[in-house]
DNA sequence: TTATTACGATACTTCAGGTATCGATACTAG
DNA sequence: CTAGTATCGATACCTGAAGTATCGTAATAA
């Protein structure tokens, strides 16, 4: 196992850099057996650590697939030379991570956790929607409430689709949903 | 408690009819306590009625609430001169339900459940969707992908702002999202 | 060498969905 | 009025999963 190796390494032993491991094989394990199957207890069988090392880390399995998200995600490619092209971008680049193997998964099933866990609701909020609603703003040069909107519109139906069918939506579709955010923004 | 009467009674002690009264406690249940703590147990006593008893009803608890909501929701009104009018009228309806207490939390509750549970999924899409989409394609006129998208826009955003801010959308939001669909509509 | 901290393993607690059992009760049929 | 049948409430139980506690061992700094 190889270390982390901090400039000023505090006494005792170092953590075992065990991130990149872990966030694999959750995604691999909520793939497999989705989201409800996929037990902390078998994430970390999957991962070749031992469950109380994923608790030292991760208070709770909402944090853990919060976490491991965060980092699948990493920043959105906000580029573009005009707010359509932008929008346009972002949306087609979440679609396309939510159709990623296990990460559609994760990504509904957290959320649906966090609907009656009102701390899991603020850390996914904070973690994973603030960053973006953030940037899409300043991007696009749009309200803060307007962008609320747009995420929920956007991210909203792609969760739907998944959740009632199991797949993520079609390219067809992306297609029109990306045609009636851009109807609206314009 | 009243009984209910068969024109052919079958033999045996008759089924006592307490839907309604499962049905007002579920949904009291959940909007004091949210859907996970909504325990099949703590729902039967609300209704003053033993746990086995509701289980002689319905098979899982994901089967318990997708009865409540088609027992809630009712027939939707598809009223209008226009297909617009149509579409406008069925979005402002399933939001005031969707803003119902107990209704939106049991609704994002089993659509979560049914992310990871395929029977459930199948029964929430049989009971639950499909009827409402064969009306909706219907009274518009237009094919089944095509409404099967609508919906998944409309439910998935307003499932969306009722997961991450635990309250349903504000008529402002309302009246953004029935203009969206419209301009696409037309 | 010692103090400190993380590690894996394992047992445990709590809670919720769902099942099984049982005596009591409300009917129907004769 | 009696026998048969199916439901009722109550209760105990099983299973699975999140999260906690404990403990001997391993890795590092001083």
């Amino acid at each position: 196992m190889d270390r982390a190796t901090t400039p000023t390494r505090p006494a005792g032993r170092p953590r075992s850099s065990v991130d990149a491991t872990v966030f694999a094989a959750t995604l691999d394990t909520v793939h497999q057996l989705g989201y409800a199957h996929a037990t902390v207890d078998r994430i970390a069988a999957a991962a070749g650590v031992a469950k109380t090392t994923i608790y030292r880390r991760w208070p709770s399995k909402g944090a853990l697939i919060t976490a491991c998200l965060v980092d699948a995600f990493g920043p959105a490619p906000l580029t573009g030379a005009s707010r359509e092209e932008i929008m346009s971008t972002a949306i087609r680049w979440i679609a396309a991570k939510i159709g990623e193997p296990g990460i559609g998964a994760a990504f509904a099933g957290v959320f649906t956790d966090a609907v009656n866990d009102p701390a899991l609701r603020q850390l996914l909020s904070a973690q994973l929607q603030d960053p973006y609603q953030l940037a899409l703003q300043e991007a696009l040069g749009e309200p803060e409430k307007r962008v609320l909107f747009f995420i929920d519109v956007v991210v909203g139906t792609l969760l739907h689709r998944m959740g009632m069918t199991g797949e993520p939506m079609d390219d067809a579709d992306v297609d029109a949903l990306v045609e009636m955010v851009l109807l609206t923004l314009r």
